[in-house]
DNA sequence: GTTAGCACTCTCATTCAACGAGTGCTAATT
DNA sequence: AATTAGCACTCGTTGAATGAGAGTGCTAAC
């Protein structure tokens, strides 16, 4: 859909005047309001045109004009100017989130309610139960034959428990063996920094116990990476209370129905793209009760392999360029936290 | 403060019609559903009077009357008759809350969400932290000169560590050790159950380790009574918005901020009464947020200690019988659960 | 192509009256 | 002395009428 420039400029009027006011927008304040150096007959004309075209909505016969959904699209897709953060919210962002928080869950917590405070609207953060430390003590016991279970520490002080079936033959030498080997050589390394070097000399050192061992590094290995399911959080639901177009408490009830589910959420946040940041507008929302929303996510990542999405959940009427904005800012840094804490470990 | 007779079956009639209704009561309705026997014009007086007592209120003049939070009070303490359960409540309670789940932490959850339900109301629960297993098998590992960790399966799969100081010069073999006679004298031990007999056979055959060793048995009885503070539990919070009283989203926003605070939620429910129900209406609450609501708490138990609270917020027009008796049944039940769970360990 | 002018539409807030539910008081009744 | 019928009065609610205001769409002029 190609517009002229004066009817772009029109739209884009008529979407930021909405988006701050949640008044219908009529002629004459745009032409007094946003100097297009024409009359409100002319401006009449052309959202006429817009209207026919599918981008504005009245919500009554004269009353002022309300972008449709599809309007709020091209206003993201073709008219949205990008703003720069000023500077008091990147330090909010800098303070909250920075490297000498040592585990990732409490990271993600404070992601989560930096996000919300400063949009003022709900967030959303996906994230792997995963683990940033390194490796203190890593013991194999016996639990039962053919059943140990592997105890690792981290140098954070986490605790992690394995449950790990081994050959029945194995005798309590055996798990001690490869306990002692395993700690001797991994001690004090950070387990997102093994390579080929290290493991192949463990190997060599255990050939005999070479299956279990294998088990053992990939449970080593996925402690960090992944355990189950990623983890929803949710972050200032209450502050769709705030908006408007939530006064009515059906409404209200129905969405945080929705949100209530952990489900919903995820399904909602996996939705995001794997790069750039993703505006899903309305009804282009699977679900039917945040179709009056519109979702904003993006993807945070480690060693370019994306870890979780990020999001922000307000009324379609929303601030999207200062919403786009945090959001991207705030991958990035978490990104780029995310990056030097593994560095540094 | 007496009343006659009279005036406590048009007491308990306003009550009872208001809370079903929400809607002011007047003299008319009273003679006309209640059979009092008396005029309208009589029961004018007598509400006149009740009302100089400060039991009702008049949102205007000419209007019906309304409790007041003293009228409810009275209500609760003497005219309230207690109602029975029906079967269908008791079945889905028993159906829901039974001794087959393995942890308290899934038995309170589920307890959680059967109160809410079945009241219709905010459900508010209060447990602490700990496991209903059996030990199936104890490690102590040493992590590093004077620290050593313990590591303590369950036989519902629980692992728990606990890190644990130790004389410098404690070895290895010391430790393993302690581990392999706890192991043979504690497995499949229920922990509620140890007595002196057995400790005391633990301690014959560990002289040297005495102190540690002691550490350990507060270690492993302290993992089952407590870990660090109760948890709060919170069910049913959007009950509250198909209340009338709550139609205004300010209302709603102000409670829903208290109910986010696991401290608030804590602080209310820690106010209740070791034995017996509690009832707390409308301003006898502490906190501002929920004065136009009231909390009904009762405690549940193991060995005749309490271990927890359950309760339900709900408007001041409250189902107050009907409450009442579930949160009864259900700390009964519950209480009856956790005492059936230990036996049959 | 743009704009001024104007009639028209629709919402919103206000006013007003009628209504109804309910009270409080008085006087009559039991 | 307690109860009740009767009645005037109060106050919120409802619905209709009204006017103001915002904004449109159309036409004709620029």
């Amino acid at each position: 859909m190609e517009l002229d420039i004066r009817k772009k400029k029109i739209l884009a009027a008529i979407v930021r005047d909405f988006i701050e006011t949640a008044e219908p927008v009529g002629s004459r304040t745009i032409s007094r309001k946003y100097d297009l150096k024409v009359s409100p007959a002319t401006i009449r004309n052309e959202m006429a045109d817009l209207e026919e075209m599918g981008l504005l909505e009245q919500p009554y016969t004269s009353a002022g004009r309300i972008p449709s959904n599809l309007g709020y699209r091209y206003y993201v897709d073709y008219l949205m100017e990008k703003v720069a953060l000023n500077n008091e919210v990147k330090s909010i962002i800098h303070g909250n989130i920075h490297s000498k928080i040592r585990e990732l869950e409490e990271l993600i917590q404070e992601t989560t309610k930096t996000l919300s405070q400063i949009t003022n609207y709900t967030s959303l953060v996906l994230a792997p139960q995963m683990s940033m430390g390194m490796i203190q003590m890593v013991q194999l016991l016996l639990i039962e034959p053919g059943k140990a279970l592997v105890v690792i520490i981290t140098d954070t002080g986490q605790i992690e428990n394995r449950i790990l079936d081994i050959p029945e033959g194995f005798t309590k030498a055996d798990l001690d063996l490869i306990s002692s080997v395993l700690n001797v050589r991994l001690k004090k390394s950070n387990i997102h920094k093994w390579d080929k070097c290290i493991l192949s000399d463990i190997y060599s050192q255990l050939v005999k116990q070479q299956k279990v061992l294998s088990t053992v590094i990939d449970l080593l290995t996925s402690i960090y990476w992944e355990e189950g399911e990623d983890k929803v959080y949710l972050g200032g639901a209450l502050n769709i209370l705030n908006q408007p177009e939530f006064k009515d408490i059906t409404k209200v009830k129905r969405l945080f129905q929705l949100l209530e589910k952990e489900d919903v959420i995820r399904n909602v946040l996996q939705d995001a793209e794997e790069d750039g940041v993703t505006v899903r507008i309305g009804d282009e929302n699977k679900y039917e009760g945040i179709q009056e929303c519109s979702v904003i996510t993006a993807t945070y990542k480690l060693d370019g392999k994306v870890l979780g999405t990020i999001g922000v959940l307000g009324p379609t009427r929303m601030q999207y360029p200062h919403a786009v904005a945090i959001v991207e800012f705030l991958t990035q840094t978490l990104t780029a936290t995310l990056k030097k804490k593994i560095e540094d470990i």
